[in-house]
RNA sequence: GGGCCGGUAGCUCAGACUGGUCAGAGCAUCGGACUUUUAAUCCGAGUGUCCUGGGUUCGAAUCCCAGCCGGCCCA
């Protein structure tokens, strides 16, 4: 760690003195050696823990509710990291932080007359565990009163300040054990990720989908819209991708007759990193056999709901400004008339990339030279509608130019649904039956009726590819001849969904940046 | 890619505008006192690649230039 600290010769020169680093870990280092000369063992194999932190102080009080005060129960055995000191020559409180919680222990020297200076080799950091009865102090914090005491690993370096906690940014990154280690809110939000997968599972369960597991490595980096990583297997000597969607693999699935299946998967893309985007990022994406997007939309709705009451224990949370209200149903409104509303634009009368960009720059907007009429109806939906979405809103509708996956919108039906209402109008045929959930003026999900027609999907895809040649800044949905020849067998109507992970845990936590919610985020290497 | 802000002790931060007793404080650490503390208290001690590399200057943590890393905003 320390560089190559060469003497130079330099006459008269001091000695370099070390590092206050250097001088901490070698006191620890000697410390350890310290115990180890009294015979104990700095990093024994096992712990005989009994109670959890928080299991210690709930039994305490409950025998307390059932005897009345000034009890001590039956000895326990807690253990945990040594977060706080409070030493008093013959007496010492220990602050010992488990993964509940907190538990105070007294080390008195009268209780232990062979350890108790043993005490002078324990640093803060250390894990410790401790044996004894519980009692209520005079302060009236429950304790373990200690009748014997363990060292279970010395930490050879300290902590971060106890009452500031780490608050440098980047180290809550790179040392993220240091940022779970010295503050609530890094524990609290891995806790509520690993909570909200969980009830995810568990929710798409009870809905009868079956859980399965896709390719990571694939030939061709299909299904979405991302430049990929690439690499390479020796072994066969070929090129492959990391996968940027786990889509068109779900979709032979619904092709093989698993009607209901999902994937909870880590989706990798090359792109920029900010504060709502990470290279690698967690994907729920589902199919379901005849269903459509309104049947996806009530599942979104419901699924949403239900994370949040069981996460948050409550259909709303706030966030910034906001509380946003979970409660189905959420508003539809047409991507068509959300863009009109706020930009006054009406892409139905934009056919093309210049009466688009006519349009938008006579509306204000900075266009670049290098988009397509998708990128520009991109940047008109995340610069107007988006940002204005802060309750929970489907926008449903979007044009077959940005959506090669979906199927186009359905002819309306009359309310008889036998004669068709709009007998002679054709529905818009640029439209596809598309929809994106957007809160907190995030995009939460993006759900298609999915195109199953492998005629038209080959055909949109091949436009995909001609856009991409054309416009060469821009990423478009690769074709996959495989997954096509899938799709040739007969996909059933299909109702498909990807919902972000990430950005639901920003939602539920409370932050801004998806690095609060991702365990070990991307960083430049140093 | 552009703009703004930041990087000083293990941690949290002063010091920078106005270059020179500016290498500082608190916590942690070290030595001592203390058998119910809660950011324990009391007495005493020191800690350092001031992000890196250049430059200006008699003199740079401080001013200038370039770079690295991070944050926020914009593209």
């Amino acid at each position: 760690m320390p560089g190559p600290h060469t003497d130079d010769s330099r006459a008269g020169g001091s000695p370099s003195r070390p590092s206050s680093e250097t001088n901490l870990l070698r006191v620890r280092r000697n410390k350890l050696q310290n115990l180890r000369d009294r015979g104990i063992d700095p990093y024994p194999h096992a712990c005989d823990r009994t109670h959890t932190s928080a299991e210690a102080v709930s039994l305490f009080e409950s025998e307390e509710a059932a005897h009345g005060e000034g009890r001590r129960t039956a000895p326990v055995s807690v253990a945990g990291r040594l977060v706080r000191r409070s030493g008093m020559g013959k007496a010492t409180f220990l602050d010992l932080q488990d993964g509940h919680g907190k538990i105070q222990a007294l080390l008195r020297k009268n209780n232990l007359p062979d350890s108790y200076d043993a005490l002078s080799d324990v640093d803060l950091g250390d894990w410790l565990g401790a044996s004894g009865p519980l009692f209520r102090t005079r302060a009236g914090e429950v304790t373990v009163e200690a009748s014997e005491w363990t060292v279970l690993a010395k930490s050879l370096r300290s902590l971060p300040e106890k009452w500031h906690g780490l608050t440098d940014v980047e180290a809550r990154y790179r040392q993220r054990y240091l940022d779970l280690i010295a503050n609530d809110d890094a524990r609290r939000v891995a806790v509520m990720r690993s909570r909200l997968v969980s009830a995810l599972r568990r929710f798409m369960d009870a809905r009868g989908f079956m859980e399965v597991e896709t390719p990571v490595l694939v030939p061709v980096a299909a299904g979405g819209t991302a430049r990929p990583f690439e690499t390479h297997h020796n072994a066969l000597n070929r090129g492959l991708y990391l996968r940027i969607a786990t889509e068109l693999y779900l979709k032979r699935l619904i092709v093989g007759g698993m009607e209901k299946v999902y994937e909870i998967g880590r989706i990798f893309r090359n792109e920029g990193v900010d504060i709502t985007h990470n290279p690698e990022f967690t994907m729920m994406e589902s199919y379901e056999a005849f269903a459509d997007y309104n049947d996806v939309m009530r599942m979104v709705e419901e699924m949403v709901s239900t994370l949040a009451s069981q996460i948050l224990g409550s259909q709303s949370v706030q966030f910034e400004d906001s509380a946003i209200d979970f409660t189905p149903p959420w508003p539809r409104i047409e991507l068509r008339d959300a863009i009109l509303q706020r930009s006054g634009i009406d892409f139905l009368e934009c056919p093309d990339v210049e009466s688009l960009k006519a349009a938008m720059q006579a509306a204000g907007f900075l266009v670049g030279r290098q988009m397509s009429w998708g990128g520009l109806l991109d940047k008109l939906v995340s610069d107007v509608v988006e940002p204005d979405l802060v309750q929970p809103t489907f926008l449903i509708d979007y044009p077959v130019e940005m959506s090669p996956l979906a199927k186009k919108k359905r002819a309306p039906r009359s309310e008889a649904h036998a004669i068709p209402a709009f007998a002679g109008t054709q529905p818009p045929p640029a439209l596809v039956e598309r929809f994106e959930g957007f809160i907190a003026g995030m995009e939460i999900c993006n759900s298609f009726t999915e195109l199953n027609d492998p005629i038209d999907q080959r055909a949109r895809l091949e436009r995909q590819e001609a856009l991409h040649a054309q416009f060469q800044d821009e990423y478009m949905d690769r074709l996959d001849e495989d997954f096509i020849r899938a799709i040739e067998y007969g996909m059933p109507p299909t109702g498909g969904l990807g919902i972000g992970i990430d950005r639901l845990m920003m939602l539920f936590s409370g932050h801004r940046s998806i690095r609060e919610v991702v365990l070990f985020p991307h960083m430049r290497s140093r």
